[in-house]
DNA sequence: CCCGATAATGTAGTTTTATTACAAAAATTA
DNA sequence: TAATTTTTGTAATAAAACTACATTATCGGG
């Protein structure tokens, strides 16, 4: 994808850096600015290297040369997203730690688009479409989007529910048919009770749509798998961006939903959002 | 800003460019990003003038150099190109709305962690440490919201409930005291039934935060107001973002929790995180 | 219309910058 | 610890950009 930014890349790939790589690395993003106007030769003495290594590491990140890497630098400054990969600190005041968690966040979003599986998508807008009715599950935080799925794809015109609660679960599921959607939402997709739950609905013959991370047991056992792979918070301050990315991810799969619709389908939106305007206060008041 | 696009400067100044300026800057206007890639050479040959020339014209336009020129020519393509004009067409395929929904999401909020303030923050914070007991309110998509940050504050140690019920709401504000904090969530900030259980929970004399646009109503009558801008979104394929920023800024506040506590208070948390390990699948299976 | 002055452009050489090939050093493995 | 692979640096080469200067074009006044 032409889309992803350098510098976001970089961070990510840190660790997977050796030693000059590191370096360089470390010099760049120290001042990624001045980088994009120096010479290979004064980068590899700030960052203590050879001008050998600093090609390499250009190369090492696709681009086709020092010249080509700082013009790709420049590009992935302008966007506003900044570079990331700054935990919160201990002693970090309100200034610091907010543009943290706000950069963290755009950097894990930023990843998601770039890996998710658009054949996936497509496949899961088609079962929606398909569905007859749609459940969406989800316990703890994923209880949340799962709230938020159901607000969402109500406005679909088909009986769309949301629930967070085990027995619930497990009763619809046992009672699903052929026509049936469940929508698992699992952050870890290990969940003994979820997965549990969905195997009931797979073998029901419904349906089953797991959004979760990569490889999880969830995911095997689903009859499609929105895989999200979100990085791992190591960071105990920093919070669970996959929420997020999986609030994002429902909001696309909503806008498949709309699209395949077609134009007459926007005037029902239209009729539902109207419905709430006697509970606000105008604008003009 | 320092920020003006240079393609837009060429553009504007193509009038008073002699000859061979012009030349160049045809060359450039015909492709900018394969300019962005050519040497001096190439560009001097494309343009029918010398390398000289195509310095020059550098220099004319207040850049170091070719290679600085190059730079600042890349950056100006990246602005206009990739966090404008991304709306959805109605003949997008996924491959296509995919992308834009979340770079439209990731504009959203690096616009809003630029405009957040901090001493608001800051003070919001301190309410929510002094705070005997927190009643997150929402209703509709803030609801999910107001459930997320239940999920998140309920781990600090103190009675936390959120509610998307507008009679236990007022019942709730009504009973407030002042050691009790509000914090209402409302995306428009114009919910009339929002807007009163919040008079009613000031009227008591509980703290009452506000998480919502600025300038509404709720903002207005509120004893604190967190006011976020996101852009109201036109496109009616475009899902709302608002409730995106109000969960990180959730995150942002409750990363402030935690820092003002003191590292102590981290193993509190790991101890609820480790609550949940026997419902899970071990990762080793 | 031609001369001189000035501006515009190009040529060729110089300097800077980036790349490549290869050798040395370090790390890894058996 | 010897063999192998990986990493890194050295030095030579190639490429690119820049500079000084020469040439050519342009323009105004005789």
């Amino acid at each position: 994808m032409q889309h992803q930014n350098l510098l976001m890349i970089i961070s990510n790939e840190l660790d997977s850096l050796n030693k000059s790589e590191r370096k360089v690395a470390d010099a760049i993003m120290l001042d990624p600015e001045a980088a994009t106007h120096s010479s290979i030769a004064s980068l590899a003495l700030k960052a203590s290297v050879s001008e050998p290594s600093v090609n390499r590491f250009c190369k090492r990140f696709k681009t086709a040369g020092f010249p080509d890497f700082k013009i790709k630098l420049a590009k992935s400054l302008v966007s506003g997203v900044r570079f990331v990969n700054q935990n919160v600190d201990s002693d970090d005041t309100v200034e610091h730690f907010t543009p943290k968690i706000f950069d963290s966040t755009i950097n894990d979003l930023s990843l998601v688009r770039d890996s998710i599986d658009h054949g996936v998508v497509n496949e899961v807008v088609n079962r929606l479409i398909d569905a007859e009715r749609i459940y969406f599950f989800g316990l703890g935080t994923s209880g949340a989007v799962a709230r938020d799925a159901e607000n969402k794809f109500f406005r679909f015109n088909l009986p769309v529910s949301f629930h967070d609660d085990v027995l619930m679960m497990r009763m619809l599921a046992s009672t699903g048919r052929s026509s049936d959607v469940f929508f698992v939402i699992s952050h870890t997709g290990r969940t003994k009770e979820v997965i549990e739950i969905s195997e009931i609905a797979v073998d029901k013959g419904s349906t089953v749509i797991a959004l979760t991370s990569p490889g999880s047991p969830l995911s095997s056992i689903c009859s499609i798998s929105l895989e999200v792979n979100v990085p791992e918070n190591t960071d105990e301050y920093m919070a669970m961006t996959s929420r997020i990315a999986h609030l994002v991810i429902l909001d696309v799969l909503a806008t498949g939903f709309t699209l395949r619709q077609g134009p007459d389908f926007l005037s029902h939106l239209e009729k539902i959002k109207s419905s709430l305007k006697p509970t606000r206060l105008s604008k003009d008041k």
